[in-house]
DNA sequence: CAAATTTGACCACC
DNA sequence: GGTGGTCAAATTTG
């Protein structure tokens, strides 16, 4: 996908925007056919796939090319406004216990997931602090946050989780906007809420990052007591080297049109109550316009 | 030898 | 008390 030069890139932007227009004015024009005001179910259905089509393409141009290799199915985002549990009140600074810091709860700020078929590199450093065994979760969970958690305050962390054997499949979730300046690959920001995807940090012309063998010790999760030696193993054997553009390029048209596990979607939460919106309803609000394709609209 | 990972313990919340 | 998030010592890796 990045070997699209620039203006070739953004001729396919513009490109996929006007059928996406054009979509949407088709939509218009169905619901309008007849007198109670709604089209067929099919008809409705054919407008929302190819919406789905248009804004999923644009995504997936949207989206980090270091992660190319791995399908993205499913975004979520939402926020969790709960604010009981604020750092200060949990960090007990007036208490006299040292041995240990202050253990944190969740925070609650905004968070959203990812959901692919390997975990995501997303173009910063991470680094494992903690894995656990979950209740009723076939497969441990992986704790990570910002290398540059310590030297420049970056609260960024992320949980993944491989959900699935097969085809394996993992949840990131991210919590906290990265800070921090050394990302791998600072001009891709899969965070999708963050103002640093805003058009003056995004650029489509990066060079890839090689996948990290830090994220390689997922695929080793699916043992569940993995020894050390076989997690290094593993990780050599069963992580394919990164596809070419062209690859990905190849396999997406290949998979993208049928596959319901392609849908995208964005969710969010008021007060924790998950809410999942379907992107093509999202996507007719222009304000969420502007969110998904307003750093497309400014490639230069 | 510095950085990263592993892993058992600690802690907060429900 | 159970569960999950985090810490930090021990260990591994490059």
């Amino acid at each position: 996908m990045e070997n699209l030069g620039g203006s070739s890139r953004r001729k396919a932007i513009e490109e996929l925007l006007r059928g996406r227009d054009s979509a949407q004015q088709l939509k218009s024009v169905i619901n309008g056919t007849y007198d109670d005001g709604s089209a067929t179910p099919f008809a409705q259905q054919l407008v929302k796939e190819v919406l789905m089509s248009f804004t999923n393409s644009l995504l997936f141009l949207h989206n980090n090319p270091t992660s190319e290799s791995h399908h993205v199915f499913n975004v979520q985002v939402w926020d969790s406004p709960k604010s009981e549990d604020s750092q200060e009140s949990n960090c007990k600074s007036s208490t006299i216990k040292e041995p240990r810091g202050c253990y944190k709860r969740r925070r609650t700020e905004q968070t959203w997931e990812k959901e692919s078929e390997a975990p995501i590199d997303d173009g910063h450093h991470w680094r494992k602090y903690g894995q656990k065994e979950i209740l009723n979760a076939k497969f441990p969970r992986n704790y990570y946050r910002c290398t540059h958690k310590f030297d420049q305050g970056c609260q960024a962390t992320k949980q993944v989780q491989r959900v699935q054997e097969e085809p394996i499949l993992f949840k990131t979730t991210y919590y906290e906007h990265h800070t921090c300046k050394n990302s791998a690959n600072p001009d891709i920001i899969l965070d999708p809420m963050s103002p640093s995807s805003s058009s003056k940090f995004l650029s489509f012309d990066n060079s890839f990052s090689t996948p990290s063998k830090q994220e390689c010790p997922f695929l080793s999760s699916s043992n569940n007591f993995p020894s050390s030696s076989s997690v290094k193993r593993e990780c050599k054997e069963e992580v394919p080297p990164s596809i070419s553009s062209n690859d990905y390029l190849i396999f997406s048209d290949l998979t993208f049109d049928s596959s319901p596990r392609h849908h995208v979607t964005l969710s969010s939460t008021l007060d924790s109550e998950y809410k999942s919106v379907d992107i093509s309803d999202v996507l007719y609000d222009s304000a969420q316009l502007d969110f998904v394709f307003e750093p497309f609209l400014e490639i230069r």
